[in-house]
DNA sequence: AAACTTGTAGTCAAATAAACTATAAGATAT
DNA sequence: ATATCTTATAGTTTATTTGACTACAAGTTT
């Protein structure tokens, strides 16, 4: 359902969700050393055509971040993706037909999981690079460029990237990844030193394959690892 | 007005604030070298006789930030504090009588220049310490627990803790207030060392008075100098 | 004047970070 | 088959930062 659909609260008030409160979300994916945002077309109400973040309502009886899942589940057909909570944004003019507040979220998708929920035509739905965002409805910019600097943030706090990554990953495109996030450039060697020695990767004794020079090792994010080195104090930190 | 009026609905809309969503505010302090948080009782509803957090409701022409000072300011008479948004708290049973969503918010205030305002009696508001909180009404230990994870983080990233103590303060009373927040013990020379190697501190060439030892110098924290470090990149971090 | 308390300066070894060099392991071109 | 190219990985070196200390200074209190 589009947030257009403000304008009929009859439909709202059936459906059992609440009215003046809704939710947004920001889905980073990263391909091919790009940060890429999902937007998604607006196909009718008074901004028909602009494209903004996915978002929707939140039923009576479910937790935002219940509601925040299901939109994803339902855009995305993804059902484990790593979500957090952004903010709400409330000014009260964000909205132009009624007094909205939205409570952002953003979620970091591994795009090898990743394919289209049937419904959404191609046309309706589409990945953008940072540099090509387009200006989108209400303040879904605002919130847009608030999760980048969140992310910045949260990147260098704890280990999340790695949703962004494939299970198995070379260490070069890892350095890539935060390179791109962070918009900065990194030296090879230290980097390998640096993560390597916070121990959180495991090491798969697999190479690539079909590369055309050195084939890297590959290695993967273990969770409980990282669960394990938390629990008696460990610190992230780039 | 207390959220427990919401059993009365009219006395919203005749006031013309939004249903079904709130704000609740953490009040840090810092007293005596002890962090505490002010709580109000409530007199009257469900919850009469328990304390919870200063909160209230949002205007339909206001932004969410906006009533959060207006809410401080009813409550403090303070209104040049440091606000910030915590996020948004949403379980749907959070609030026993009905949906709310509740939009958490933490200050920061100088306790010197706090006054309780007229209307609160000292019996309806005070000062709690971290380990004396006692059962809150609703959800509103887990905002305190989370406001207080995130002071944690915060303080370690920008030098918002300033806003915690008076004016001018002396380099051990700085080091006091990060010892109370993060709980930790800290090394007076090494801290001494640091701090005073960002420059972030004006030196006021003033001392101590009254005070039954060698009196140490006073510091104060200039705006105007971080902003300016902040503009060539500059990082705090402890 | 001695003892005490807190402030401030300085030392030193260990750990870390930043910049860089060198070599290894393949793939591709000649 | 050899040279060349590309990326992976190892290692070096120097400067900087941290953490744990020691020492002394400047006042107060006894």
């Amino acid at each position: 359902m589009h947030k257009d659909a403000v304008n009929n609260k009859k439909d709202l008030i059936e459906t059992d969700a609440m009215t003046s409160i809704t939710i947004d979300c920001v889905i980073f994916g990263f391909q091919e050393g790009s940060l890429e945002i999902l937007l998604v077309k607006h196909a009718e109400g008074i901004s028909k055509g602009k494209w903004g973040l996915p978002g929707g309502w939140i039923k009576k009886k479910e937790s935002t971040d219940a509601a925040a899942y299901r939109l994803l589940r339902e855009l995305t057909g993804l059902d484990k993706l790593f979500l957090e909570q952004l903010k709400a944004f409330g000014d009260p003019d964000r909205f132009p037909l009624d007094r909205v507040i939205t409570i952002g979220y953003y979620a970091l998708v591994k795009r090898e999981n990743y394919r289209l929920k049937a419904g959404f035509t191609a046309s309706e739905v589409g990945w953008f690079k940072m540099k090509d965002i387009p200006d989108l409805i209400y303040d879904h910019n605002q919130i847009l460029n608030f999760s980048l600097r969140h992310l910045r943030n949260r990147i260098r706090q704890a280990p999340i990237g790695f949703n962004l990554l494939p299970e198995k990953f070379t260490l070069l495109e890892l350095m890539h990844l935060y390179e791109e996030i962070l918009g900065i450039e990194m030296d090879k060697p230290n980097f390998r030193r640096k993560i390597l020695k916070m121990k959180l990767l495991r090491d798969l004794n697999e190479k690539q394959v079909g590369v055309s020079h050195r084939a890297a090792k590959l290695y993967s994010f273990d969770e409980k690892i990282y669960h394990k080195l938390t629990e008696k104090g460990f610190n992230f930190e780039f």
